[in-house]
DNA sequence: GTCGAATTTCTTGTATGCAAGAATTTTTCG
DNA sequence: CGAAAAATTCTTGCATACAAGAAATTCGAC
């Protein structure tokens, strides 16, 4: 009856983490120590609604209190933790209200972004997203999940950029660390790998016509299917807590 | 609740020299530190391009190092100041581009606000948005810009928290701290006051009716006319920079 | 034995100390 | 007198010390 996932969550990730690299330079540590701790927390090491203990993260991660302290404001205001009033940090819950929300929020952010990335569209720029999409592709065929997820990212990411916006990639950013997280909860549906790689064919097919309209539309559907079909697992998930 | 007796003989001398406010609780300088740092920033007190010399900050704050550290850490985040390795942050830059680009993520998010708003108003909810409109035009008959100012964002805010949407308010929040400073920088346009009010009385009749698409578009456009006027406003300044 | 209060321990919030890197001034050489 | 180099000063980055508040534990009363 005991779960076997239980073998390596923690202990092994921050086994490679506590020496602090001989050749360290000054300014270094609070960009690492932020994103050792994000990193913990979007892929689950630390579970929702685990207490931060600032000594303990201290000895974990190799650095005093302050840049760890740092960490734990910056990820704050990130939304990846709540802060209480004299008491530990804990890990944000991740509420399924809470990434419904994001899906007509971020929806609309990629639709914007894919009508302005249409608009400007070069073929350089429309290869190299191709270039992704197929590097997903790859991936895909070799079952290699994490490769996927990068890809995947990445092709989305760049089509945010391709929009030359960059308020609009500053909180493409924000929204992108929670989504990341909802979906590493939710063990990911491999069902939906198929129909994700045909809709990222037709958002190219409408970046490379250079059509806003439909690269708009495309976008904030593939969007919304996507997490919709993500809260739909984290519901089920939620209604019977062991899988299988 | 709390009492102002301290007993500690140290704590009392040292209470006297720096001048807390005197119901000061534990918790609570950094929340405070940031908003003065940011109201500073926002206002135009410190000018974009300026060096933030921490002790000196320490000084002026009446605080150490370690909570106006944490603020320009916030800050920077936000935006609002830019880090540079090893040396002194300097407050950002607002660069009419990025203003320009602010243009198209705020009036989408708050049409999205807008319709997500109208399809949840309810009488009361409409009242109370009502009511902060009605605030605005009294402070324009008056000629009270600092009143006007507050009444337009409460407006805008009430919208966006009626969307009933946490990840939409978190946004427009962050979003709002730059339109602020771009509001702060040009010194308003009276001029467009009335045309804004007009408008939010559309959009209330929109919200009224329950009419999402309406209120979108309604919301979409008040707000890019508002930013377009401020772009063009800044511009403006740039060209001749001391405006009769 | 259980509930509650007091004390101890632990944890966070704030201040300060110390070292590395940058800015500035002084000094020295052409 | 000018310019480059060296030394001084200043400023930030990180670590740590100390106090206020919370949690945990012990002790006592019923």
């Amino acid at each position: 009856m005991d779960t076997p996932a239980d073998t390596t969550p923690l202990a092994a990730f921050l086994a490679q983490v506590p020496q602090p690299e001989p050749g360290r330079r000054k300014g270094a540590l609070h960009g690492s120590t932020v994103a050792k701790l994000r990193n913990l927390i979007v892929t689950g090491a630390l579970a929702p609604g685990a207490k931060l203990n600032e000594r303990e993260l201290c000895l974990q991660l190799g650095v005093s209190r302050t840049p760890v302290r740092e960490a734990i404001k910056t990820l704050t205001q990130d939304g990846l933790l709540r802060a209480l009033p004299n008491k530990s940090s804990v890990v944000a819950e991740l509420d399924v209200g809470e990434i419904e929300a994001l899906i007509d929020v971020v929806s609309t952010i990629e639709g914007l972004a894919g009508e302005l990335a249409a608009a400007r569209a070069t073929d350089e720029a429309v290869a190299e997203i191709g270039m992704l999409h197929y590097r997903m592709m790859l991936h895909h065929t070799r079952d290699e999940l994490p490769g996927y997820f990068e890809a995947n990212k990445a092709f989305h990411r760049r089509i945010v950029e391709l929009s030359g916006n960059p308020v609009l990639l500053w909180i493409w950013e924000l929204l992108a660390l929670r989504v990341d997280r909802a979906r590493y909860s939710s063990n990911l549906w491999p069902k939906r790998w198929k129909m994700a790689i045909q809709e990222h064919e037709q958002i190219l097919a409408a970046l490379t016509a250079g059509d806003a309209a439909l690269a708009s539309q495309r976008l904030r559907e593939h969007v919304r299917n996507g997490l919709s079909g993500l809260v739909a697992a984290l519901k089920d998930k939620a209604a019977k807590p062991d899988g299988a």
